[in-house]
RNA sequence: GGGGCGGUGGCGAAACGGCAGACGCAGCGGACUUAAAAUCCGCCGGGGGCAACUCCGUGUGGGUUCGAAUCCCACCCGCCCUACCA
C-alpha cells in the first residue's frame, strides 16, 4: 500500500475525467431527468471558502442524483457584468474586459480544483456578446409585450460635474458630490422599467414549487399586498386625487390630505402665497437621504399648499398638505390624513394644529375626545360620526371581514366614489444604470420616430472596446461618438444610442435557460434541450438573493412562457439554501479582519475530497457557522482511514456469524441514513453516518472473525456512500479493488430493510417518566410481553411496594412508562 | 416599529413528543517512540457516592402531557431582513 498523496490523486482524476468526457450530460429521453443549478458566481478573482461552501455540498447531491439513476444537467459559468470590473479599471487604468476575463480563467483553474461535476461545455458567461445578444433579445421581447418601459425617475445629480451619481458616490451628511464636493439635487431622469408589479398577484402563489418557508415569507413581504380601498377626492382646481386606504371605514374622520412633494399635481394645486414655502420644502426634501428621509422615528415635517379637496363621503372641505412622510413610490402617492386612527396622521396633526375627529367609538369605553387623545385609536369599536356607516361595528384593524370597511365599501362603489381595491408594495423593476461594463440596452432615440427598438437582426448591440475611462461624469459610451451616433432604423436619420446598460441581475435572470446550449444562435437556448431538461429541479443558493434575484427569475419566467418560450411558471422546482461559513472568531469572513479562510491553501494541505467532507459535516448546511482549523482533521481521518481500510489484506481468522451479522446489519443501517439525509439535505449527520460505519469496520478488521464478504460489502459501500463527497479518493480505491470505471458511474447502493433491522430493543422503563431500568426484549416481542418485563422488573417492583399502577403507557419499541 | 431565524458539554453539533449530547474537534490518562508528529487504548455535562446507584441539567418563567430540547404563552439575548407602505 502506498501512501495517501492527495495531489497525485486528485490531479490524476481531474484529468482522467476529462479525458473520458465522464461529466458529459447530454439529452437523454430514456432516463429521468434531474437539472441541479447552483448559483453562478461574479468573477471577483478569487474563489473564496463561501463558493466552496455553495458549490461542493451542490455537487455531491448532483452525483448523488446521477448515481440514483438520474441523467443530471449540473452546469456553472459567470456572472460576468457588473460594477467591481469598472471600479478596478478607473482604479487600475485597466480595461474591464481584460480585467474580468482574467478572473474567469483563474477562477476556472480553482474550480476544477474542487472536482465537481460541472459539464464545461455548457458553461456560459454573461459578458459575452453570444450571451448578452439573448438579453437585448429579451429585452426587446418585454418591450415588445409592454413589460418594459421609459420614464421619468429621479436619481442623484451633481450640477456642478452635470452627471448622474450612483448612490455610493454621494457622500456625507449634507450629500455631496464625491469629486468636486457639491451638494448633490435629485433630478428626474428618464429611466427603463420593467413591469414587474403586473405579476405581483402571480408572485404570491408558491403552490407548485417547494421553496423554504423563509424566503417564501420574504418574498410575501416583499411584495407586500394590501386590502382596501382606491377612493377618488377632487381638488378644489378641479383634479381628480385619487388615494389608496386600508381603511376606507374611516373616511368620515379625514380631516386633511397629504401629498408626496415629488407628487405632479402639486404645482397645480399649490396657491400663490405658499408657493415659496412649498418650493423650499421641495428643495430640502431633495437633499435628504433615502434613509434620513424614511426612518420612523424622525419628527415629521411638511407645508401647507393652499389648496382645498372634497371628501366625497360628506363634501368636506380638508386642506391639502405637503410631507415626505408621504412616498410617491406607494399607493397615489397620496392619502387622505385620519388623525384620530392612525398615529402618523395624528403626530402631524398635533403638530400642526390641525383638526382631529374620532369616527370609532371603542367599545366599553369613554367615547373619544380630540381634546384629550394623546394617541391615535386602532382597536375595535363602532363607527360613528360618519353618515350611513354610524352603528356599524369595526373589529379588525386591517384587510377585509371586517363590517365597517365592507358597508363602506358597499357605499363608495354604490355611490361611484371609489372602489375596493389592492395595493403592493412591490415597485415596477428599474434596470437603467448609468454605467458601461454591462450589457447595452437595444434602444435608438430619433428625433422624429421617438424611441426606436434596435431590429432584432442587429443584435447584438456590441459594447465597445477600448473605452477612455476619463473621469469626466460623462458616460463613457456617450465618449465613443462613432458608437453613440447611429442611424434611425425606421427613417434613417442621424441618431443615438441609449448609453445606459442593463442591470446585473437581468443578465442573472435567465442564465439557467441559456446554460442548455450557451452557443445556440437561433434563439436565447435550444427547444430541443428545454424539452428535455425544463424547468430546473434542484437550486442551491444563498438566502441573500431572496428578495432580488429569486424574485427577478421568477418574473422572468413567467414573462417566457407570455413570449411561448416556456410553458411552464416557475423556474426552479425546489430550492435549499446553505449558510455562511464565518471566521474562526464568529464573525463575517472580512480581509481586514484578518479571518479570511483560504481554500486554494487547505486543497494544497488536505486535498480537495477532505475540505468538501469537512464542508458537509462541520455544521448543518442551511445553518452555516465558524470554520475551524482544527475540526478539518476528522474528515482528514475519515479519508486517511477509508484509505487504510479498501487496502486491508483481510483474512479472517476465524468466521464468527454474530460479527458478519453485525457488520452487516451496520452497512444497511448505513446506507438507509446516508440515503435519508441526501434526499433531505441533511450533509452533516450522513458525514456522521459514514464515520460510524468507518469505526465499526476498523473494528471488525480489528477483530478478525468477520467473513470476508461481509467486508467486502461494508468497504465497497462505504466508499460508494462516501463518492459523492470524496470523489477523487474514492474513484482511486475503488479502482485498486478492481471496480469498473468510474465509481460515479455506480448505482447508489440499495439497503436491505431485513438485514437493517434490529433484533433486539432496548426498552427503556420509566416510572412516572423517569428512567430506572433498561430492559432488553426481542425485537418482534409482544405488547403484554413487553409490559409483564417492564413490570417485572426490581426497579419498579421496588417502587410499586405491592400496589398496582394508575396506567402503563406503551410506546413500541421505545419505552414502558409505568405511571403510580 | 414590523417580519424571520436561532440560543443544547470546553467547541462544531445530534436527537419521528419517548434513554439528551450520536458523530467529530479539543482536553486528560496510558501505550508505542531517544524524542516529537502520526497512530492505538481508555476517560470526557455538573454535583454526591468505594460502588451499585442517585440528584441536577437543553437561555428565563409559566402551561399542555403519563412523558417536553422538541408543542403553547410570556420574557431575555444574538444574528439576518425590512423599515413613515397609508
Amino acid at each position: 500500500m502506498s501512501d495517501y498523496n492527495h495531489k497525485e490523486i486528485e490531479a490524476k482524476w481531474q484529468q482522467r475525467w476529462e479525458e473520458t468526457g465522464l461529466y458529459r450530460q447530454e439529452v437523454d429521453w430514456s432516463r429521468p431527468k434531474h437539472y441541479a443549478l447552483t448559483m453562478l458566481p461574479y468573477p471577483s478573482g478569487d474563489l473564496h471558502i463561501g463558493h466552496w461552501y455553495a458549490m461542493t455540498p451542490s455537487d455531491a447531491r448532483a452525483r448523488y442524483m446521477r448515481m440514483k439513476g438520474y441523467n443530471v444537467l449540473f452546469p456553472m459559468g459567470f456572472d460576468a457584468f457588473g460594477l467591481p470590473a469598472e471600479n478596478a479599471a478607473i482604479k487600475n487604468n485597466m480595461d474591464p474586459k481584460k480585467w474580468t476575463y482574467e478572473n474567469i480563467e483563474k477562477m476556472r483553474v480553482q474550480m476544477r480544483s474542487m472536482g465537481a461535476m460541472f459539464d464545461w461545455r455548457r458553461e456560459a458567461v454573461s459578458s459575452d456578446p453570444e450571451y448578452y445578444r439573448w438579453t437585448q433579445w429579451l429585452f426587446r421581447r418585454l418591450y415588445d409585450l409592454g413589460l418594459a418601459y421609459r420614464t421619468l425617475a429621479p436619481v442623484d445629480f451633481c450640477p456642478s460635474c452635470n452627471t448622474t451619481l450612483a448612490r455610493e458616490q454621494v457622500w456625507g451628511e449634507d450629500r455631496h458630490c464625491e469629486r468636486c464636493g457639491t451638494p448633490v439635487i435629485k433630478k428626474e431622469l428618464e429611466q427603463w422599467y420593467f413591469r414587474i408589479t403586473d405579476y405581483a398577484e402571480e408572485l404570491l402563489d408558491f403552490s407548485t414549487i417547494e421553496w423554504p418557508e423563509r424566503v417564501k415569507t420574504m418574498q410575501t413581504n416583499w411584495i407586500g399586498r394590501s386590502e382596501g380601498a382606491t377612493v377618488v377626492f377632487k381638488t378644489e382646481t378641479g383634479d381628480e386625487m385619487p388615494i389608496f386606504t386600508t381603511r376606507p371605514d374611516t373616511l368620515w374622520g379625514a380631516t386633511f390630505m397629504v401629498m408626496a412633494p415629488e407628487h405632479p399635481l402639486v404645482e397645480k394645486i399649490t396657491s400663490p402665497e405658499q408657493r415659496a414655502t412649498v418650493s423650499a420644502y421641495q428643495e430640502a426634501v431633495s437633499r435628504l437621504t433615502e434613509i434620513d428621509r424614511e426612518s420612523a422615528d424622525r419628527e415629521k415635517t411638511g407645508v401647507f399648499s393652499g389648496g382645498y379637496a372634497i371628501n366625497p363621503v360628506n363634501g368636506a372641505r380638508i386642506p391639502i398638505w405637503i410631507a415626505d412622510y408621504v412616498l410617491m413610490g406607494y399607493g397615489t402617492g397620496a392619502i387622505m390624513a385620519v388623525p384620530a386612527h392612525d398615529q402618523r396622521d395624528f403626530e402631524f396633526a398635533r403638530k400642526f394644529g390641525l383638526e382631529i375627529v374620532p369616527v370609532i367609538h371603542p367599545e366599553g369605553a369613554e367615547p373619544l375626545s380630540a381634546d384629550t387623545m394623546t394617541e391615535s385609536y386602532v382597536g375595535p369599536g363602532v363607527m360613528v360620526n360618519s353618515g350611513p356607516i354610524d352603528g356599524v361595528p369595526t373589529s379588525l384593524e386591517k384587510g377585509r371581514k371586517n363590517p365597517s370597511i365592507d358597508a363602506t365599501i358597499d357605499w363608495l362603489e354604490a355611490n361611484g366614489a371609489g372602489e375596493e381595491g389592492v395595493s403592493y408594495r412591490l415597485r415596477d423593476w428599474l434596470i437603467s444604470r448609468q454605467r458601461y461594463w454591462g450589457a447595452p440596452i437595444p434602444i435608438i432615440y430619433c428625433e422624429r420616430d421617438g424611441i426606436v427598438p434596435v431590429p432584432i437582426d442587429q443584435l447584438p448591440v456590441l459594447l465597445p472596446d477600448d473605452v477612455e475611462f476619463k473621469p469626466t461624469g460623462e458616460s463613457p459610451l456617450k465618449l465613443r461618438r462613432d458608437w453613440y451616433e447611429t442611424t434611425c432604423p425606421i427613417c434613417g436619420d442621424p441618431a443615438v444610442r441609449e448609453t445606459d446598460t442593463m442591470d446585473t441581475f437581468m443578465c442573472s435572470s435567465w442564465y439557467q435557460y441559456r446554460y442548455l446550449s450557451p452557443h445556440y444562435d437561433r434563439g436565447p437556448f435550444d427547444p430541443d434541450e428545454g424539452a428535455y431538461w425544463l424547468p430546473v429541479d434542484q437550486y442551491t443558493g444563498g438566502i441573500e438573493h431572496a428578495t432580488m434575484h429569486l424574485i427577478y427569475t421568477r418574473f422572468f419566467t413567467k414573462a417566457m412562457r407570455e413570449m411561448g418560450l416556456v410553458e411552464f411558471a416557475e423556474p426552479m422546482l425546489q430550492l435549499n439554501n446553505q449558510g455562511m461559513v464565518l471566521g474562526e472568531d464568529n464573525e463575517k469572513m472580512s480581509k481586514s479582519r484578518g479571518n479570511v479562510v483560504a481554500p486554494d491553501d487547505l486543497v494544497e494541505k488536505y486535498g480537495a475530497d477532505t475540505v468538501r467532507t469537512y464542508l458537509m459535516f462541520f455544521s448543518r448546511w442551511e445553518q452555516g457557522g465558524p470554520w475551524n482549523y482544527d475540526g478539518i482533521k476528522g474528515p482528514q481521518r475519515l479519508v486517511q482511514d477509508t484509505w487504510t481500510m479498501a487496502h486491508a489484506d483481510y483474512r479472517p481468522a476465524a468466521v464468527s456469524d454474530e460479527a458478519t451479522r453485525l457488520l452487516r446489519r451496520k452497512t444497511h443501517q448505513t446506507i438507509r441514513k446516508v440515503t435519508e439525509d441526501f434526499e433531505s439535505f441533511a450533509f452533516n449527520t450522513a458525514v456522521a453516518a459514514i464515520m460510524d460505519l468507518r469505526n465499526a469496520i476498523l473494528r471488525a478488521q480489528d477483530g478478525g472473525d468477520v467473513a470476508p464478504e461481509a467486508m467486502k460489502e461494508a468497504v465497497d459501500s462505504l466508499l460508494l456512500l462516501l463518492a459523492p463527497m470524496a470523489p477523487h479518493v474514492t474513484e482511486e480505491l475503488w479502482a485498486r479493488r478492481g471496480g469498473p470505471y468510474s465509481i460515479h458511474q455506480q448505482p447508489w447502493p440499495a439497503w436491505d430493510e431485513a438485514i437493517a433491522r434490529e433484533e433486539v430493543v432496548t426498552l427503556v422503563v420509566q416510572v412516572n417518566g423517569k428512567v430506572r431500568d433498561r430492559i432488553e426484549l426481542p425485537a418482534d416481542v409482544t405488547e403484554a410481553d413487553a409490559r409483564a418485563a417492564a413490570l417485572a422488573s426490581p426497579a419498579v417492583s421496588e417502587r410499586l411496594d405491592g400496589k398496582s399502577p394508575r396506567k402503563v403507557i406503551y410506546v413500541p419499541g421505545r419505552l414502558v412508562n409505568i405511571v403510580l
